[in-house]
DNA sequence: CACAATTCAATTGTGCACAACTGAATCACG
DNA sequence: CGTGATTCAGTTGTGCACAATTGAATTGTG
């Protein structure tokens, strides 16, 4: 009993327009949050991994948030034109940048206090909700990155 | 026993970079199966709506997508050009722009039917599993477009 | 040491998301 | 009928994602 191809379409385009769905509404809610604080939402991503690490050259803070440095060098650039941030070449090894948070960059923290519970609560899940979900996506990223390294068919013999 | 905010905001960090990190590498799945169609994913998702719907207004389109013009008229400018859809201005009122397909586009539907088989299996989840997740994400979104509507803290008096 | 391969950040170019606005067509109400 | 509000597609401008390329610095190997 196989399943008819229309049939694999239908479901596709549901699961694909959830995620969809979801990883917009997201931003939508983080975008309300951040306005205050003059950041958007990929530059709040660095933020909290700068706040975490204090001081990363850009190919760690690149392999944090998944980013090349096509996405990230003209972020950062903003982040540094806002003062938040400073970048400046490594001593050790001249082709790497050092980005690491300003005195503004680091009293910001105290003000983003506030938006992980505003966002916790707006999804309404509960702690375990969230850890769930959150294990599914990561489970659902392992595979599709394992996938994306084999570009043959995976169905397979 | 209430959670430390340094608790509240690595939580919202594992979330939020599990969701993007899932939307991304379903993006680049998509990108390789779609490359040879010659489609974006985005541009698929429209198709998807046009394969099921035959022709429609670009306001109807961007119901379906959660789109707005900002976004559709330059893709489906794309579109127009790769010869797969027409736009036409409807006679009953000149303010809308139907959008139909070419036989081109209808012709591509059939080598369109392969991607969903791929996508699924390079999930790794069985049919139950997404629809599940699918479920969680719906309810999600629900939730999340709800606390947008309401700008001040839903934590509440 | 010399030189090929690699690493790293930056740049270029394409495409998408979204906010704000424009302008034309339509509708609603008096 | 007329005029003010609304609807619709399009445009503009900003910012992000990603592929491809560049160029400088570093590393590995003979």
């Amino acid at each position: 009993m196989t399943t008819p191809a229309a049939d694999w379409l239908r479901l596709d385009q549901q699961i694909c327009f959830s995620l969809n769905a979801a990883s917009r509404a997201f931003g939508g809610i983080y975008r309300g949050l951040l306005k205050d604080l003059g950041l958007t939402y990929p530059q709040y991503l660095v933020m909290l991994v700068l706040w975490e690490h204090g001081e990363l050259p850009v190919k760690k803070l690149g392999e944090h948030l998944r980013l090349d440095s096509g996405t990230l060098s003209p972020l950062l650039k903003r982040l540094e034109a806002a003062g938040l941030v400073r970048r400046e070449r490594s001593a050790h090894d001249e082709r790497s940048v050092r980005v690491r948070l300003t005195g503004e960059g680091e009293a910001l923290r105290e003000r983003a206090l506030e938006v992980p519970r505003r966002i916790a609560a707006a999804t309404g899940f509960d702690l375990d909700e969230i850890r769930d979900l959150r294990a599914r996506l990561d489970r659902l990223t392992g595979a599709l990155d394992a996938a994306a390294a084999l570009p043959q068919d995976p169905a397979g013999p």
